[in-house]
DNA sequence: TCCATGTGAGACAACGTTGTCTCGCTTTCG
DNA sequence: CGAAAGCGAGACAACGTTGTCTCACATGGA
């Protein structure tokens, strides 16, 4: 008969009304302040019970000012098992600081990354990881100087000093071409993701490296960027194919591509060989085990993390940048045409 | 040589004082309200701009009562593609309603998530997606009678009447062994997750209805439950092969499993059929493609998050449940022993 | 000219919580 | 026995924002 038709929520205030105490006692049971007299902690509890009393968060760190425990980070897709990795072992780190971790996905687009960085920030989250879509960071700016804690994952910002960790594209690059190279192949087609991708960027250049020092010139026709979906990938496998001095081998520059241009030599029953940067779990059982470069995606979720909580506890050090190792993991080549 | 040692956000009043205007009228000018000299709005944004003013979401949602503008996802585990697959597509929707997506974690522990259900009621979060890794939801009720609002997904509730989505399990396994059957195996080989889990039970009893209809009696040594990992699935498959009449073909329960079991099957060069549930996307380019039992995941997060949202809005009807197809992709088997 | 009407903007309180201060009671010691 | 000290618990204000109310001033009609 009263205000009764909406369910409303019961506030410390009705907890105290109920246990017979005040509004600030009833706050001090919540936070486990001992200079309580068990029996009023009893009354009190019993009140909570009751009512199903649960604090209300943002209240209470709108008040406290302390931290909103809650973390965001910012990747591409989270469809991709990248992306989902990092996301994954993100909130498994952001647990174990009693944090909630937000998740917002790009799709790549720089502009939705700066909106969505603004929006989290209004949000007051305690950190933020980025994995870059954009090239120019200077926008954060303002925020970091207000206090806002970031991490930059898998590529570096720019127009900012920030930490970062990423991983050692162009030496794992120049380390698959050149296992490629040790196998006998000369002509080797190289297929890349959007240069305006700094990881892409980086494993063309240590491909580019690998060939100059081996003394192979190097053949425009040979290079295909701005790859960035399988099916794309799997035309530019056929287009090489069918040129009239095809590759024996080609490198290819992120999982996606390997996955279209594998599809694409399997069709044909084609044996050029294949050896992708990132490796992915079936990998080991495809109808051609691939040798890929591969590295711990999950150290580099791991590593921004902590390096976030660091600074989100007070680290004020130098930015630092942490690079990850890759390794290359060989299950075999296709042979080289003789 | 002020406070200025930590730095500190500017509030809707240090932009007040900035235009000389008072804190409401930025309120105002913050939300668009029209009744405000343009004069004065130019101002209150000059200072805002200046000062790099940004709301504070937490203390506008507390105070305005209204949505805190995020959701929160219970899930197992972000890094299996099934459940990052909902996610996406959960956060996909949800931005879409101008909503924030916190997703979390159980690790398939009941308990866990209980703790996490109950630690995003007290975030405030406008509504819940669960996966339930639990088998005894009455500790939502009180909860949902306070209006917290919630969509079970993947597998029912139990202890709580409430909207879920789940895909028809029964039916896609008793098509899938049935297609064995077609292919004349009569020695099917069964592995199956832990029958804790309601997916699991649901895809044996599907599996079990098959066998029975098709008058095979049912053989307790080709029946393997409880198989929560690929490496599990490969030491059942190895078992059942290693027997005195082993099986010609065999059934998984999901993904994990058909890896691990295609990954024996492929380490002893062995032909047994293999009809796994769940699609993966690397399925057709397996050693011996498999057909599987799919369905569209990405369609069962959409439904859950547009119910949730339709209920967020205020749609109070009665609880539904609702069911998507699966159907069987045909990739071939191996040929049963003759 | 005077009053009714309207409009823009400020004062104040409130959202639910916690930090600070105070106060009364008990304990202890000179 | 009185005063200092200690301790438990309440009153009050504040976090940053917005809803409600009020008021000053401009406008228009009688």
């Amino acid at each position: 008969m009263d205000t009764q038709d909406r369910p409303r929520r019961p506030t410390i205030s009705d907890v105290a009304a109920a246990a017979g105490v005040s509004v600030k006692t009833v706050s001090r049971v919540i936070n486990n302040v001992p200079s309580v007299r068990p029996e009023l902690v009893e009354q009190v509890l019993a009140s909570i019970g009751e009512l199903g009393f649960r604090r209300n968060d943002m209240a209470s760190s709108l008040r406290s000012g302390r931290r909103t425990a809650t973390i965001g980070l910012i990747i591409g897709d989270l469809a991709n098992p990248f992306y989902s990795t990092i996301a994954a072992v993100v909130a498994k780190v952001a647990r174990s600081h009693d944090t909630y971790l937000i998740t917002v996905s790009t799709e790549e687009d720089a502009e939705l990354e700066q909106q969505q960085f603004l929006e989290l920030c209004q949000r007051r989250v305690d950190g933020l990881i980025i994995v870059p879509a954009g090239s120019d960071h200077s926008y954060t700016r303002p925020e970091a100087e207000m206090g806002m804690r970031m991490v930059f994952l898998d590529r570096p910002p720019s127009g900012i000093l920030a930490d970062s960790v990423v991983i050692d594209n162009a030496l794992g690059a120049q380390a698959g071409v050149e296992h490629l190279l040790a196998a006998g192949h000369r002509r080797i087609g190289v297929i890349a993701d959007s240069l305006a991708i700094y990881t892409a960027r980086e494993r063309l250049n240590g491909a580019r490296t690998a060939l100059a020092q081996a003394g192979v010139s190097y053949d425009d026709s040979l290079v295909r960027v701005g790859v960035t979906h399988p099916e794309g990938a799997a035309r530019c496998v056929a287009d090489m194919l069918d040129s009239p001095d095809p590759p024996t081998a080609f490198f290819t520059g992120n999982n996606r591509i390997t996955v279209g241009a594998l599809g694409e030599l399997h069709r044909r029953g084609h044996d050029a060989a294949l050896l992708g940067f990132d490796d992915f779990e079936l990998a080991a059982l495809m109808p051609r085990p691939l040798t890929v470069i591969a590295y711990d995606v999950q150290e580099l979720g791991r590593r921004a993390a902590e390096r976030l909580f660091d600074r989100i506890g007070g680290d004020s050090s130098w930015p630092s940048e942490s690079v990850i190792n890759t390794r290359l993991v060989p299950r075999g080549l296709g042979l080289p045409r003789s």
